[in-house]
DNA sequence: CAAATATTATTGGATACCCAATAATATGAT
DNA sequence: ATCATATTATTGGGTATCCAATAATATTTG
């Protein structure tokens, strides 16, 4: 019934790969996640869960260049925002948006239409 | 003076490459463009132009892929989307929006609190 | 305790996009 | 006609992300 509030699947006429850490960047400025919780995050916003091969090697690279930290509490490991990352995924933030406002203003406008028949 | 609508440059923190095809097709819905043309609408979004390294390949394939078609007016060779293309390129449209949705409406919401202090 | 589940993690192959450098050629300017 | 510019295009190296398959181990459940 609420089908079309889920994402269901990415569209097959042009690769849609990209932006897997900073979608992981700007997730953990909500809140501190351990690896299967961030999986679940990004499942629900992009329709798939990330596979581990691609998950895990991308938060290592994140904790390598200092964007985040880890504390393991018993078998999960959970990532928090360092300071650096914090400034880091805002500055991401404003980028990727003011790149991108205009196919968001577009599809907003024209959702608008067609909600006001 | 007006440097502030201009996107800059991208950030540090985390790889931001992807989606070039998927913005190629969302200018072709605009309007037919030539390479280079469309080079420069790439670089108002990006900051950065397209290489042509990237560019020329990535349209080939979307030529291969049946998603455009092309003429040549002179030296110029005009990228025209096809009907395939065009269904295609809403499909992503409506796809990249639903997923970032949430980023953008975060960025906006922080834009009008800080406008209207 | 034993079995099932959850979580972290690696390997390896494919592909899209990043870049610098280089080239050919058509058009436009002097 | 000559030179400068614009446009198309390729090569080749690097990296992030995609995937399937596999594994080790801690926690939870029966």
């Amino acid at each position: 019934m609420d089908q079309q509030n889920d994402v269901c699947c990415a569209p097959t006429c042009c690769d849609m790969r990209g932006f897997l850490s900073f979608t992981i960047l700007w997730q953990l400025m909500k809140k501190d996640m351990y690896g299967q919780e961030l999986a679940k995050a990004l499942e629900k916003m992009r329709g798939t869960k990330p596979n581990p091969g691609t998950l895990y090697p991308a938060l290592k690279e994140l904790e390598k260049n200092g964007m985040v930290t880890t504390r393991e509490e018993g078998r999960k490991k959970i990532y928090t925002l360092t300071e650096k990352g914090r400034v880091g995924a805002q500055e991401a933030c404003d980028y990727f948006c003011r790149v991108y406002a205009p196919i968001f203003e577009e599809y907003n406008q024209s959702k608008e239409q067609v909600t006001q028949v």
